[in-house]
DNA sequence: ATGGCTAAGTTGGAACTACCAACTCAGAGG
DNA sequence: CCTCTGAGTTGGTAGTTCCAACTTAGCCAT
């Protein structure tokens, strides 16, 4: 589990992928950031195969994006579930990525949309390049540049 | 090939992983956009298996990310390359959001890095969550709803 | 104390997908 | 005509995913 191939790789964007990029892994991500926490809810929601979900939870668990927590509702067993962490938490940033391209390119009427807005303005919101004043810069005017890392 | 189970999805992160989430695919447009444009850059560049790749390329241009088109060097026969769409460019917010995650949470450290600067200002740019005006907005502030379509 | 219930898995086999090496095909140059 | 190169295709093997059935642990009712 978890491509050691992609993880060793020098693009960041490889090792993402290999923690992320398997089969369902952003899809989990994807209910874990809109509040599911239980094995059976991961699985009911997203009809993935139980001996799959078994595995890319703990691939995430083992990478700091969720953690597994015993919890024990009164009168029943002690159970699991899981909760996302801090970077866990970040990645709503690239699921709201993926969310916006396939809102705009892969469009499919008449199904309930979710929107995003700010808590405090309730304005919409989208994601988007910014600098470091956090003000919004278009698509073309990013430029990419290798650095050498300190000898 | 592009999984019609996540394509029909209702849900617009699974239809773009429906297009965009088999393996190799985002690094290839990872290269795509870092500006290879033949089958033997991104196979060289990526180690992909030819097969893979043919029907990596096939599947995106199907959905309209890439271009397939012709071209002719002098004193040379007619061969393809692959160019970005409008919707292929913009899945740099995606990728970079992707490369941004790696890089904080799963660092590598001795290698060359990317960094990226808005052409105009040089400003360090990164990805976040904006509002309607081109402000930034931290994600504890962001808060989902879900909007019923007009019947 | 036995049997049912539920959450959270495990296990076994079939089906699908990726990997690798070798091969094809079309035109250009010698 | 022979070779070279880019852009693939093909065939067999290895690795993953899918699906259904089974397991395990503790609580509760009878």
């Amino acid at each position: 589990m978890a491509s050691a191939k992609l993880l060793d790789s020098s693009c960041p964007v490889a090792r993402s992928l290999g923690v992320l990029g398997e089969r369902w892994t952003l899809l989990i991500l994807r209910e874990a950031i809109s509040g599911t926490t239980r094995f059976a809810g991961f699985r009911d929601a997203l009809g993935v195969a139980p001996d799959v979900l078994t595995d890319r939870l703990a691939t995430l668990v083992e990478y700091g994006v969720l953690t597994r927590e015993p919890y024990q509702e009164p009168g029943s067993r002690q159970r699991f579930d899981y909760h996302l962490t801090e970077a866990g938490r970040e990645l709503h940033i690239t699921l709201a990525a993926l969310w916006q391209w396939g809102d705009k390119h892969l469009p499919m009427s008449g199904v309930p949309k979710v929107e995003r807005h700010a808590r405090e303005t309730g304005r919409p919101l989208h994601v988007a390049f910014v600098d470091d004043r956090g003000r919004e810069v278009g698509l073309d005017s990013v430029r990419s540049t290798w650095v050498q890392p300190a000898t």
